[in-house]
DNA sequence: CCACTGACGCGAC
DNA sequence: CGTCGCGCCAGTG
């Protein structure tokens, strides 16, 4: 199974209204170090069953999001954040200016989103 | 093969 | 609190 892969699945593991950070799939893929690569595989993510919006800066920052929204006319960067912050909020996820309560919303564990344990 | 490049993390200040 | 700087590592060209 490739990285990206093991990415997405560990990325759909996050339940509906918590979120993960991007060290946290990377602890959970064995790459406890490749959060950054974490990024850049979300990144290019065009896969609506992938809940990527989900994925989140370890202190708390929403952080980026490379999916604007087309229809609503080309948002910028900025745009993309904004609409990743729209879907957390829609799950019920409070955000102050762009910050989570990570105590609150976090998975309790990177293990919980291993595949086989 | 080598040199970038990031949707990042974290300590320093 | 915030901002800066350096480290990180699998893809991509």
């Amino acid at each position: 199974m490739s990285l990206s892969n093991a990415i997405y699945a560990a990325v759909r593991r996050i339940p509906r209204g918590r979120v993960a950070t991007y060290a946290d799939i990377s602890r959970a893929i064995g790459h406890p170090r490749a959060w950054r690569h974490v990024g850049n595989v979300l990144n290019r993510n065009r896969d609506p069953q992938t809940p990527c919006h989900r994925v989140v800066r370890s202190d708390g920052t929403v952080g980026g999001f490379g999916f604007p929204d087309l229809s609503a006319g080309n948002l910028a960067k900025a745009g993309g954040t904004a609409r990743k912050i729209q879907k957390l909020r829609h799950e019920g996820i409070r955000i102050i200016g762009s910050r989570i309560d990570l105590r609150r919303y976090r998975v309790a564990s990177p293990r919980s989103l291993v595949i086989s344990h």
